[in-house]
RNA sequence: GAGGCAUUAGCUCAGUUGGUUUAGAGCGCUGCCUUGACAGGGCAGAGGUCACUGGUUCGAGUCCAGUAUGCCUCACCA
């Protein structure tokens, strides 16, 4: 024993064996004859770092992968990393411009060179620590959104869709981040109410001396590119101002008040500017009454040569700045504090600029019928499954994607423009003939290719298709696809999840995964959502190191039921590893015990047979526990069988006394059950139980716990447990008399039960006996009728127990405990003879659900005629 | 504004189709325990009228309606 650490050390350990798999190729994968179980990783981002949400996800990945692995499937995890293009466009930008380079002074190729140079020095730091976490991906399989596969992937099914007529050019008002300089998508807009400021300005009324109409904004700085004033036409306010003109401030220009329904009377002063470049209110607005649309800012958010005023300040400053100019030719009416539901770039937290542009976008309702059908029908599995509300809502409400961005590092949209006419195919060879049909004397240089690249969710949503080459070729698509679960946060559920469900049936015809895994959002002690800006997220890597990488994935997995919250506490992570150091600690004890030529002791055999039966049934509730996606609940029922059944209990059973031997069949017997928990713990703890798989026995080479055969759910005997269950009560009631009159284990106790037919009870299972004397350190366990007078009683099981002692009773304790438990029994009858006499129940209630209250009324009567037998004798 | 989800022990959560001894777990808390696998430990204990009000039912933590509180999603008023 001395070999093996008092505590359990899982640096080396953890290195060791992660190595050992690999180069053992346990991860990898091809198809075969076995039943195929894949997972695709919702791509990290390759500027991301390992955080608390990586590790929940992919330890949840990673129990499934193992699991199946155990359970003889052909598993295949791909891993990979999304090329996050505004993320990483904006991290090379700030890293040129630290190097004195603009991107603006680059070529489109140049950049390019740089991105990927930054990509594959920092990009993929991600997957090095996941392997840290004990991630059992197939390395080899390692993919990139912007790799050959996948941007073949990306480009083929661009042109495809473009062909179905699915995809098409439009000028719209789009969210624009004037940092990124690039168009984001609704799902890429963050609101949140901000404080700002509601300015009531008064615009002349054009051919009068002082007549004015006072509008309220939220964005002076907009009042060039104004060109109406609304009002709604039921306004008895301002029905005079019809036909009536109003004069912007400043600029001098006159504009025309019209009268609009979408203008609400109580708002503000109820007469509205309408600035159809900068709003998609006023837009509509704009086109419903032909207004003009003047566009008074730049890309980057500085007012334009149109504003004539203010020209190349920047949006806010020149908020700012036109305030006084307001002010001081008295135009400025009032100001007043105002909660502003603001947007703000996902990625870049710039406030997001509503603007008018040409972009691509995909013809979403086409796409979405059959993936909203997918998941009703529950083809497409969701856990939890109230994640369906969400998804239905958003997909009946679907609004088409718009899937250009205005940036260099993606995949360049593969469409070609010849003046008026635009061109898309895979190639620019191909897309030029298609041109030179129409135009038979153009030359290649008069083809000009689309600048914009594809929103990164356009690489992601193919992910279980291109992650299979399924673009290029059929043969590991058939075997892998669909792939059988994607694990990912609730909170990208329209971003990917639903996005990749469309794209399975439109390229494919079948769903892309058979189930969604949701899990919950990682979380401090006040709830608060993990964030670097709030800097409440811990070192994930310094956890590892802390903990262990089973202690971390333990404390993550404990608390983690699928959709529900993590609340991150450390002191999870030192419960999970607390719980490697006691399972350590039992391998050290049963390391310990020497083999001697004895006999089985028959309670040994009994303490076999019974947590055999304990093992059945946890193989049992953890297999459902995986069925439904309940890994805490599996976590938990492993935690609990471990350490309280077989430690406390089982391993107490059957060690020997001090100093002696342990016979040779419940030594192997016990190995062998060690082995099987280690095998389904793997999943969970996957370290940890290699190495003490290993330190239990002597391996053949190849013989690992990873690969290792899963124990079938065989029938739980259920009386057997019931039975030992009876015999720990009465253990546990030994315990309490000694806790409650400071008796120590050396001291032997004698207990005493009634009568003889009762012990027969106890003895129907050989062994009983003898376990209790053993647990309960007990010098004589016998049955009598005749009681003595000093002692305590106790009831277990329904039985009376009697302990007989020689030290002073404390008969009014004794009493009141009695009266207490009395009490209790009386309450239980009573509740239990409600039901009973009521007619109507036993008359309708079915005859097991009677029998059973009938049994427990009798059970009760006993139990309370004893209580009550014993305490008259106390008070005698 | 539209919709959804939740409310069970001090905290975090289970409680599967209504019925299994008047509710379970983990953590925390309290008491006792130092030579023996483990103080990163052992043994025992306390702690809940299942948010509230009604209803359905022989029977409700579980089903229905309403109320309160909290959370979330979508859409949004300058």
């Amino acid at each position: 024993m001395s070999e093996i650490t008092s505590r359990y050390v899982p640096g080396e350990v953890e290195d060791k064996w992660y190595q050992h798999w690999k180069t053992k190729g346990y991860f990898h994968s091809v198809p075969d004859e076995r039943e195929s179980y894949s997972i695709v990783i919702p791509p990290p981002n390759v500027t991301g770092v390992l955080h608390m949400g990586h590790m929940l996800n992919n330890t949840v990945q990673d129990m499934l992968a193992r699991k199946a692995r155990l359970d003889g499937k052909n598993v295949c995890w791909v891993p990979g990393t999304d090329h996050a293009s505004i993320a990483t466009e904006a991290k090379v930008v700030k890293m040129l411009r630290e190097k004195g380079i603009k991107k603006s002074d680059l070529s489109r190729d140049e950049f390019m060179s740089h991105a990927w140079e930054w990509k594959e020095k920092y990009g993929g730091i991600i997957l090095n620590q996941l392997e840290k976490l004990g991630a059992s991906c197939d390395w080899e399989r390692t993919a990139f959104t912007m790799d050959k596969v996948r941007s073949e992937s990306v480009i083929q099914a661009f042109c495809d869709l473009y062909e179905k007529g699915k995809l098409y050019r439009d000028y719209r008002m789009v969210n624009w981040d004037p940092e990124a300089q690039t168009v984001l998508s609704n799902e890429e807009v963050l609101y949140k109410e901000e404080k700002g400021k509601l300015y009531h300005l008064r615009y002349q009324i054009e051919g009068s001396k002082d007549e004015y109409i006072t509008i309220a904004t939220a964005r002076p700085e907009t009042i060039m590119g104004d060109s109406a004033i609304a009002v709604h036409p039921d306004d008895p306010r301002y029905l005079e101002m019809k036909g009536k003109k109003a004069i912007i401030p400043i600029l001098n220009r006159s504009i025309p008040i019209i009268f609009d329904n979408y203008v609400e009377m109580d708002f503000g002063s109820g007469a509205l500017k309408v600035t159809p470049a900068h709003d998609i209110n006023d837009y509509e607005i704009g086109k419903r009454h032909s207004l003009e649309t003047i566009d008074v800012l730049n890309a980057n958010g500085t007012i334009s040569d149109a504003g004539q005023i203010l020209v190349g300040m920047d949006r806010f400053k020149a908020r700012k700045a036109i305030i006084p100019m307001l002010e001081d030719i008295g135009h400025l009416i009032k100001t007043e504090d105002y909660e502003k539901n603001v947007g703000r770039s996902e990625r870049t937290n710039s406030i997001v600029e509503p603007r008018l542009s040409l972009q691509w976008y995909v013809d979403m309702k086409s796409l979405a019928k059959p993936a909203l059908d997918a998941v009703e029908s529950d083809e497409v599995e969701f856990f939890p499954k109230n994640q369906k509300n969400l998804y239905r809502h958003w997909m009946e409400n679907i609004r088409d994607w718009c899937v250009s961005r205005q940036l260099w590092w993606g995949h360049r949209i593969p469409a070609y423009y010849y003046k008026e006419d635009v061109y898309v195919d895979v190639s620019t060879e191909g897309a030029f003939a298609k041109a030179k049909k129409d135009h038979p004397n153009i030359t290649m240089t008069d083809l000009k290719q689309e600048e914009d690249v594809l929103d990164t969710w356009c690489s992601s949503w193919l992910w279980p298709i291109s992650c299979f080459h399924g673009f290029q070729s059929r043969e590991e698509l058939d075997y892998y696809y669909p792939t059988a679960v994607l694990v990912t946060g609730w909170d990208i559920i329209f971003l990917w999840v639903a996005r990749m469900i469309m794209s399975g049936y439109e390229w494919e015809g079948k769903r892309p995964f058979k189930d969604v895994y949701f899990t919950g959002m990682v979380r401090d002690q006040q709830r608060r959502k993990m964030s670097k800006s709030l800097g409440n997220s811990p070192d994930a890597l310094k956890l590892i190191s802390d903990f262990g990488a089973d202690g971390v994935r333990f404390g993550i997995m404990s608390s983690s039921p699928a959709g529900g919250d993590l609340l991150f506490d450390e002191k999870l992570c030192e419960q999970g590893r607390n719980f490697s150091n006691k399972i350590w600690n039992a391998l050290r004890l049963v390391k310990g015990w020497e083999m001697a030529d004895v006999d089985q002791p028959v309670e040994n055999k009994l303490a076999i047979n019974w947590i055999t039966q304990k093992l059945n049934e946890v193989v049992q509730s953890v297999e459902d526990d995986f069925n439904q996606y309940r890994l805490s609940e599996a976590t938990m029922t492993l935690y609990n069988f471990i350490w309280n059944d077989f430690c406390s209990w089982y391993l107490e059973m059957i060690k020997p006394p001090f100093g002696e031997g342990i016979d040779k069949e419940s030594l192997e017997s016990t190995i062998q059950l060690f082995e099987n928990m280690m095998i389904i713990l793997h999943p969970l703890m996957p370290f940890l139980t290699e190495e003490v798989y290993h330190l239990l026995d002597e391996r053949e080479d190849g013989d690992d716990c990873i690969i290792a055969q899963y124990p079938s759910a065989n029938e739980v005997d259920k009386d057997l447990i019931k039975g030992v269950a009876g015999i720990q009560s009465i253990i546990g009631k030994v315990r309490e008399v000694r806790a409650s009159k400071g008796l120590k284990q050396k001291e032997k106790l004698t207990l005493l039960v009634e009568s003889k037919e009762e012990i027969e009870k106890i003895y129907s299972h050989p062994g009983a006996i003898q376990l209790v004397s053993k647990l309960a350190y007990l010098g004589e366990f016998k049955d009598t009728t005749n009681f003595p007078e000093e002692g305590v009683s106790f009831m277990a099981d329904n039985r009376k127990f009697f302990v007989p002692l020689e030290l002073e009773i404390n008969v009014e304790e004794e009493i009141e405990k009695l009266t207490k438990e009395i009490k209790y029994a009386e309450g239980f009858l009573q509740s239990v003879a409600k039901k009973l006499s009521n007619e109507r129940f036993v008359n309708n209630a079915p005859e097991q659900v009677v029998a059973n209250e009938k049994k427990k009324q009798s059970d009760g009567q006993a139990r309370l005629k004893i209580l009550k037998e014993s305490l008259l004798k106390l008070q005698a």
